[in-house]
DNA sequence: ATAATAGTGTCTCTCAGACAGTATAGC
DNA sequence: GCTATACTGTCTGAGAGACACTATTAT
């Protein structure tokens, strides 16, 4: 019976946006072999001890048990397998996308968020097939955040629109036209996600900016039936 | 080392269009416990003893050596992990959507293709939890067609612009706008995606309808920039 | 001619893109 | 006053929805 069986882990890749850097990814400093004491993306092995009733589950329990957060997004991605991504032989990877507040703070020694660039551009590597789930993860959030509002998760709950706009050029990877985002943004308020709080909040130049609130709802981000960028 | 490990399969809601009686499902009658004898969909188990390279690889086997098929379109739609949905225990699923050609035949008397709507209105019980697959499954190509080509890749390469609106009506469970399809195709015209072949069909009625060629490029379906039905 | 199906044309509406113009703050 | 930032308004164009109209076949 063992034979006819696998390892199968859970990975993260948990994004914060980091108003000054950009987008922050979650790192942990791996406690075992393989790989021991390197940087990786925290995960857990999934088997029949699991406690979970669900890999959705232990997704959650992963980030809270290795780092003490909440999501405030999460989205299972895809699952990736094969036999060379693990020097222990065939393996699986279910790992998931999440998104935190720009507020998130981690005390672990280790734990960390590091800059994305610079994981993507290679200048920090990840044991295993890390990188790659990590690409696939900011794929997949790109390529939401084009016809989603799915880049607000990355902001507080109480956000103004430059802040909005960050988010969601820092999620495609391209600049955004603020009226554009204004109008979306009034079509949420219609729709009951977001309101405006009536208040200000002043930059350190130039006229104060409404407040807004944004109000997540079960099921995902919202979504809008066409999609930015589409010149 | 066993007990860190788990049972993981790999699963395929495969799909064919028949015209007269809307999308069809592929199964297979089980061989082996549990379930033996009952139809269900076609799978494999993956674990250090494939051959497979890759899941991706795992899934176009299990659609070869079960069914004899080759897919027009495969894409992983998600994984699924709990204690309950297989009684041998703790299991994983990672499941595929396959789109097959209409003219699609099994000859096996193991293998068959029943009416969708038979499954998903649980006249047509099946074992596991592949009813929520094949549920997951259907959303996602449902999902897809508003914004993309995918159902195309249920048609013969040679397809007329009925049958395409058939297949995207029954892709999204909704009715379509000739007119808003006719756009689209055209504008897969411009981008190389579809050519009109010049040739006619006659129907048993009414005006001869032209003969376009779909031909799919590496990379998935076409997108748009819009989503049909956005009233 | 009539029915049936295929295909075209037209009008409206929504909304992204682009950018000019206005408002309100600090200095 | 000047600058910086926030916000509003206007114009354009793409494209979906709806539907009328024309075209081409069989009977």
């Amino acid at each position: 019976m063992s034979s006819a069986e696998v390892l199968a882990s859970v990975d993260i890749v948990a994004l914060r946006l980091n108003p000054g850097h950009g987008l922050e990814l979650l790192l942990i400093r791996r406690a075992q072999e393989p790989f021991a004491g390197q940087w990786a993306l925290p995960g857990v092995l999934v088997n029949g001890r699991s406690a979970d009733h669900s890999l959705d589950d232990a997704a959650v329990r992963a980030l809270r048990d290795k780092a003490r957060l909440e999501p405030a997004y999460i989205e299972q991605v895809a699952t990736v397998g094969n036999a060379v991504r693990d020097p222990r032989g065939w393996s699986l990877s279910v790992f998931y996308l999440v998104l935190v507040g720009p507020d998130t703070r981690v005390e672990d020694d280790d734990l960390d968020f590091v800059p994305l660039r610079d994981v993507r551009s290679e200048r920090f590597a990840l044991p295993f097939d890390h990188a790659q789930l990590v690409q696939q993860a900011c794929e997949r959030l790109a390529s939401k955040s084009v016809y989603s509002a799915l880049p607000l998760f990355l902001l507080a709950p109480r956000f103004t629109v430059a802040e909005a706009l960050k988010a969601f050029e820092c999620a495609i990877g391209q600049e955004v036209q603020h009226s554009s985002l204004r109008g979306r943004l009034e079509r949420m308020k219609e729709a009951g996600w977001v309101e405006d709080t009536g208040e200000r909040q002043r930059p350190p130049m130039g006229r104060p900016q409404h407040v807004l609130h944004f109000t997540p709802k079960p099921g995902g981000a919202f979504v809008f039936d066409r999609s930015l960028l589409a010149s």
